[in-house]
DNA sequence: CGGAATCCTATTCGATACTG
DNA sequence: CAGTATCGAATAGGATTCCG
């Protein structure tokens, strides 16, 4: 019998979510589901991120086949970022995830200041 | 059915799924998921992971009450950290997300090194 | 056993300035 | 417009030591 041996999370299992649940993709990922952006649009949809950041979020999400960008030769130019065939089975989990941080957003504010008070009162 | 409804990410969204997603809690909390487990067994269950990691990330899961733990006084001390009700809810949300990350793992390697090649060639 | 404390390094980050 | 380059500050992360 398999004991324990069931969803192991290996390296690779992890690396590969680091890559794509950090800090800003979900919110440049959620974006871009609804339709594609440009460079500042992005900007102004997550406005907390700096160009700096997200840059390196864009460059990281198009290396992992989630999202291309599409370069137009205007002037000035305009870059379009859309997500991938691959990119669109992110959704669903995208959405449970989110779903699941919506119900659950006040018992955890609550659970947050229970351990607060109990951590000030010493254990 | 939500036809635009922004699923916009805001601040507390994206701050309470950092707290949960981070770069341990996944495997921790898929362990805890299975059964309830000492320090040590956690550490064992996660080789790669430090004492130090362990540490603050089994305090934040405590402190989002995903978890709770649990002091036995013995000599020496016991201590068993387990799943909460609040943290079961994840089982789901976890399980999407590791199944996708298992489904998708080849055509995001191969996206990987697509990259890579047209980044050496210059683009 | 289950940590806390300390030290130290490495990576990340924001801010700023500049460019095709 | 869509970045790149750079620098210093902040933060995370590892290794080690010690303690109830």
């Amino acid at each position: 019998m398999d004991t324990d041996a069931e969803l192991r999370i290996d390296a690779p299992h992890r690396e590969l979510l680091d890559q794509i649940l950090d800090k800003w993709s979900l919110s440049v990922l959620n974006e871009l589901c609804e339709r594609p952006c440009r460079f500042n649009e992005l900007r102004r949809a997550v406005p907390q991120v700096t160009q700096k950041s997200l840059t390196s979020t864009l460059r990281r999400l198009e290396r992992n086949g989630v999202i291309e960008r599409e370069v137009v030769s205007t002037r000035p130019v305009a870059v379009r970022y859309r997500i991938t065939p691959l990119g669109k089975t992110l959704r669903h989990p995208i959405d449970v995830l989110l779903a699941w941080a919506t119900q659950n957003m006040s018992a955890i504010a609550a659970a947050r200041e229970a351990f607060d008070v109990r951590e000030e009162a010493g254990r």
